[in-house]
DNA sequence: CCCTGATTCGC
DNA sequence: GCGAATCAGG
């Protein structure tokens, strides 16, 4: 197998998606987990937590594998506004939504501009040779920002539920995931995640999960090959095989 | 053992 | 450029 456009841009949307090497190599096929690593890396992607240098925490242990001769560190500046970054001084701050389980939406707080970040921008007169800036990569391949630059944390999106779990008075009288059973009819009406997502409910068909109606829409008799529309083009490059 | 991603190196 | 072999942590 051979990576054609298509193949590498599945890689891409897999890999970024999140998907693991062996995930993503048996979903193209034809390829190894190695093979998807290593296009992976040749195309540039963000790398992923890896088991093998995931802490960083000893910068000292560094055997001398580098075959550049380590420049010479650069000598401090002068900067009075910058204190020696203490390791380990920046704690993550807590989730904000604790425990309490209502859905009212939250404002992400304001990305206020209390530190002077960017420190390489200012550099006056010679802005070539930005120094390095060392970085470490956090887990989900994210750049930890140097403590010079640090912003508030920008809290994630609290956890949603497919499902209400309050549900809304208008479906009250509707057929919930919890109502489902044999007797009835599992047709979805709306979309999860919507406040009136329900199910039919109606009496199924006696061995099938959808009532006579549902059945009718689920089952369809296959038309004359030059009947057919052609299919809409699917999500995600298709239902996953396995 | 299994899994993971990173790296190396012959092709 | 490719990917098997290898490494190394979970």
């Amino acid at each position: 197998m051979s990576w054609t456009d298509e193949r590498i841009e599945r890689l891409k949307e897999l890999w970024t998606q999140g998907n693991t090497a062996s995930q993503i190599a048996d979903e193209l096929g034809g390829v190894s987990r190695n093979a998807v690593i290593g296009k992976a890396h040749r195309l540039g992607l963000q790398s992923r937590p890896s088991p093998v240098k995931a802490n960083e925490s000893a910068p000292a242990a560094q055997p001398a594998r580098e075959v550049e001769p380590a420049p010479a560190p650069q000598a401090p500046a002068p900067q009075a506004a910058a204190p020696a970054p203490s390791p380990a001084a920046a704690p993550i701050a807590p989730a904000p939504w604790d425990e309490d389980e209502d859905d009212t939406p939250r404002a992400a707080p304001a990305p206020s501009r209390a530190q002077p970040a960017a420190p390489a921008a200012a550099s006056g007169s010679t802005d070539a040779a930005p120094q390095p800036i060392i970085r470490s990569i956090g887990p989900g391949g994210f750049l930890r920002q140097t403590p010079g630059e640090q912003q508030s944390p920008i809290p994630p999106a609290p956890p949603r539920r497919l499902v209400p779990a309050k549900p809304s008075p208008e479906i009250a009288d509707k057929t919930s995931l919890l109502d489902l059973n044999e007797k009835v009819c599992k047709w979805p009406v709306g979309h999860p995640g919507e406040p009136d997502f329900h199910f039919c409910g109606a009496p199924s068909n006696p061995g099938f999960p959808y009532c006579v109606q549902h059945c009718g829409v689920a089952y369809q008799a296959q038309l004359p090959r030059r009947d057919r529309r052609p299919p809409p083009p699917l999500p995600f490059g298709g239902p996953r095989i396995r």
